[in-house]
RNA sequence: GCCCUCGUGGUGAAAUCGGUAGACACAAAGGACUUAAAAUCCUUGCCCAUUAGGGAGUGCCAGUUCGAGUCUGGCCGAGGGCACCA
């Protein structure tokens, strides 16, 4: 028998697909499309096991839906813009664009070598000028249309390196190199206004039925619409200041407010800018770190302005007015009234600087005398008391009250606010694409013409230059206008997730040189039916996506594409069980061994070795097993099978090398078995009632495994493969059946096979030498004649029984009555009730 | 703190509409083959029983139902998201 040369055998293939180009499509209208897309990976070396599952998924999904008779686009890519690059530039002395090319090139080979059915014509790479200068392009008509400005905010600055980090590289409040304790640092940056969309992006989330609901929630959450009301508080130092403008979505306890609390960046904030107990505060403010949870922990503080508010509902209560750290100038209005006896950080904040505490709400069921606010808030529904007006009225009563007499007596109005915030695109950075902006001598930005696109980010940087290497690159940043103008251009490169937010519509038109996509492509391919990533991506991503096709599509008659991602799946992790040696210290999973007695040792010195729990793979505990190696060793559709084979693909999925050596055997023996029946001669022998059983069961087997992959249940496709096969290797084993029934039904197993294990699905179909096809199965053949039903006395089963389909109730009654062990069941008691439900199932109901 | 999801053998997991729980695998134990090992194949799988069979059983406690892994309420546990959002 020929032995299954893994390695020759997947190259054969590799080649074969690479040479005949049999993944390269072209718009074809008469052929319904399918756009199957995975999030494409940065390039960051090597490709791990996490971008295996995701491809695997993927190209399963793919090469179903072609074999199924779909024009199917499945393309690839690189997100190739971003910070890992500039530091591996300064460890390893070696440019960006050229660390990112090699590793291009390396991972490109890898994921040929899992044989996915990638398109890879249509290959793009975010840091190529080639792709960057339409989204320079976009980036201007965003401007256009002004969905992009220019404002100040806070960054983290380290003020040893001199530069801005992003969230991630600070760790304790502290730069990740430095070491020195990060300060908030406001700069000019640019934005997108995504909050613009706010509703839009909300409503739109009903309408994609195929995403999992969990996305949906979390970008639901991220909106954050919430329902209120401004209310206006004028100042008592009338002359001084202007009124103050609250929001709230507790106007209901209003006649509960004991204070006015502002953002540090409110308006009125800056009249105090040359206070010295204001600036310590304000400074106190600036070190309290930057993260969100170091902002959430922070202990409440205030700075009292002496100046008072006067209650818009009654003019003889007067408010101190504070700046407090809690109040954020980004939502709402920068402004809110404390209401301590009904927010616990107004609660707190009343505590600490001794304001008075005032309970508007009661509990139903507790009365107005007996009840107290001690360290508490309450915040739930309740009872309105010591509120005028409101008295009696539960909460949401009270609400649309207060909002009606507020609004007629024109002391403000309903309002919906979101929590979502604009997007901003600034990054002070290398390698990422410029922002087609100059400023000239008065410092007003000004557009760069298309006609002069792209905007070249500069190859000869100095990296190891503090800062961003752009603002140090003189003859890159003075730069003169075709007018003659003198100009300054703009350092700051846009966030890498504006290049993701777009890419999937490039890929429709990869070489469409005058624009970034070209219409009548995207028209046929767009939207991207099946998207399938990491939830890690749930929020940011696909909601920056969102946005960005709507900012396209934005004034803009010929495109209308709203929605980029019509179905969302996303997958497990891929995880590893973690080892420890006795200093604590982690270990590869090639460190380690089993020795005779069974116990984890280390391979090197045969040292104890301690076994953590299974964790997501990751470099920091060391438990990664490297995907090409395993290739290697086992071969692309053993790993591909082994991915698909243990959890459902949306759940994690533990690595293990007792797993894939039982993929790789399993493979191994689909392929013995198929030369052994196609070394079966051909001959007529009568059909017996095993050949009809193996055509039910292959029948059966097909409507399986189409119905599974199409609800994603792959490791329900891997257990329907398996028993088809254990069945065939019966019937090979006793021959059991003719030799034209094995020939006949094992040709449609092997297309079953295709999408989880390509390159034996075509080695196996080679020598058949017919087209691919997907086969059908018949519906009749799904019904069975007999059916077996089970018989239970009270609820119990007792015995089965096997009859024709659709017999008679009375038959199967009586026919049910001879078990000798329902007799044994029933003969002591006395039958008071028969269930019967069709085909399935016989109930008797006894009394003794 | 708020919101969401999930709890099924030693392990990963199956289980249309409420109708035979544990398909399919991994691991383990026993056996066959073998000089031996590997590989391969077979059997077993919680409790009682020699077998036939019976019992318990899908995190825990209740409920609905002839019948609950599946539906309802409460509790416990694990994971994830958000986090001064007024």
């Amino acid at each position: 028998m020929e032995r299954y040369n893994i390695k020759n055998i997947e190259k054969k293939w590799q080649d074969y697909w690479s040479k005949k180009k049999t993944n390269a499509v072209e718009v074809d209208k008469d052929k319904k499309k399918f756009y199957c897309l995975e999030m494409f990976p940065y390039p960051s070396g090597k490709i791990h096991m996490g971008h295996v599952r995701n491809y695997t998924i993927g190209d399963v999904l793919a090469r179903y839906k072609k074999l199924k008779g779909f024009n199917v686009l499945h393309p690839m890519g690189w997100d190739s813009f971003g910070l890992p690059a500039e530091n591996a530039a300064r460890e390893n002395n070696l440019h960006p664009k050229e660390w990112t090319k090699k590793n291009i090139e390396t991972m490109k080979k890898q994921l040929k070598s899992l044989g996915l059915s990638i398109d890879w014509d249509r290959e793009i790479s975010t840091c190529d000028p080639e792709y960057y200068k339409h989204q320079q392009e976009f980036f201007l008509e965003l401007y256009e249309k002004n969905l992009v400005y220019k404002k100040d905010t806070y960054v983290n600055w380290d003020p040893a390196e001199q530069t801005v980090l992003a969230n991630e590289q600070v760790i304790n409040g502290r730069g990740w190199r430095s070491g020195v304790m990060v300060e908030r640092k406001k700069l000019s940056q640019w934005f997108f206004n995504i909050k613009k969309f706010s509703q839009n992006l909300l409503d739109e989330l009903e309408k994609l039925k195929n995403w999992p609901e969990k996305v949906k929630l979390m970008q639901k959450n991220w909106i954050g619409k919430s329902y209120g009301c401004e209310i206006n508080f004028k100042i008592f130092e009338e002359n001084k200041f202007d009124k103050i403008k609250v929001f709230t979505t507790r106007p209901d306890t209003i006649f509960g407010a004991s204070f006015i609390a502002l953002s540090v960046d409110h308006p009125i904030a800056k009249n105090f800018e040359r206070n010295k107990n204001f600036l310590a505060f304000k400074s106190e403010c600036s070190k309290m770190g930057t993260t969100e949870e170091a902002l959430a922990n922070a202990e409440k503080i205030g700075f009292n302005t002496d100046l008072f508010a006067i209650h818009p509902l009654d003019k003889k209560i007067k408010l101190p007015i504070y700046i407090a750290n809690f109040v954020l100038m980004d939502y709402g209005t920068g402004a809110i009234f404390g209401c301590p006896a009904h927010d616990q950080r107004d609660l707190d904040f009343a505590y600490k600087y001794k304001l008075k505490v005032l309970p508007v709400v009661r509990p139903k069921n507790i009365e107005v005398d007996k009840f107290t606010i001690k360290n508490e808030a309450f915040t739930e529904d309740g009872i309105l008391f010591n509120s005028n007006f409101l008295d009696n009225l539960t909460v949401n009563q009270a609400i649309q009250k207060i909002i009606n007499v507020i609004t007629e007596k024109k002391l403000g109005n309903q309002k919906i606010t979101f929590r979502l915030k604009d997007w901003g695109v600034s990054r002070q950075r290398y390698w990422g694409c410029p922002i087609p902006i100059v400023y000239n001598n008065k410092g007003d930005a000004i557009p760069i013409k298309k006609k002069d696109l792209p905007v070249l980010l500069p190859e000869d940087v100095d990296l190891n230059v503090k800062g961003n290497p752009l603002e140090k690159h003189t003859t890159w940043k003075y730069t003169t206008l075709s007018s003659g103008e003198k100009v300054i251009r703009e350092t700051d490169t846009l966030d890498t997730f504006v290049d993701s937010s777009w890419y999937f519509v490039r890929f429709c038109s990869p070489k469409n040189e005058k624009y970034g996509y070209k219409l009548s492509d995207i028209k046929y391919w767009m939207p991207v039916d099946q998207y399938i990533g990491g939830v890690e991506h749930a929020i940011l991503h696909l909601l920056y996506s969102r946005f960005f096709m709507r900012a396209l599509a934005f004034n803009n008659k010929q495109f209308n594409y709203i929605e980029p991602f019509k179905s969302l799946f996303t997958q497990g992790m891929v995880c590893h069980e973690t080892y420890k040696n006795e200093k604590n210290q982690w270990l590869y999973p090639n460190e380690v061994e089993k020795n005779s007695d069974g116990n984890l040792v280390t391979k090197k010195d045969k040292k104890r070795v301690v076994l953590g729990s299974p964790e997501a793979m990751s470099k920091s505990r060391k438990n990664i097993v490297d995907p090409e190696e395993m290739i290697n060793i086992y071969g692309a559709d053993s790993i591909r099978w082994f991915m698909l084979s243990d959890s459902p693909p949306e759940r994690d999925v533990q690595w293990s090398l007792e797993g894939v050596s039982a993929a790789h055997k399993f493979i191994q023996k689909l392929w013995k078995l198929n030369s052994e029946i196609l070394n079966k001669n051909k001959e007529n022998s009568p059909f017996k009632s095993e050949d009809i059983e193996l055509k039910k069961a292959v029948n059966k087997t097909i409507y399986n495994v189409t119905k599974n992959l199409d609800n994603f249940q792959y490791n329900v496709v891997v257990a329907n493969i398996h028993e088809i096969y254990n069945l065939f290797y019966d019937h090979v084993i006793n021959n059991k059946t003719s030799n034209n029934t094995l020939k006949n039904e094992w040709e449609k197993v092997t297309m079953l096979l295709m999408p989880l294990a390509p390159h034996l699905a075509c080695e196996c179909y080679e020598k058949i030498n017919k087209k691919f096809y997907w086969p059908k199965y018949d519906p009749k053949l799904l019904d069975e004649e007999n059916c077996i039903i089970v018989v239970q006395v009270d609820g119990r089963k007792r015995g089965t029984l096997e009859m024709p389909k659709n017999s008679k109730e009375a038959k199967i009654i009586e026919k049910s009555k001879e078990i000798d062990n329902v007799i044994k069941h029933i003969e002591s008691s006395s039958i008071i009730k028969n269930i019967y439900i069709k085909n399935k199932l016989v109930n008797f109901i006894t009394k003794k």
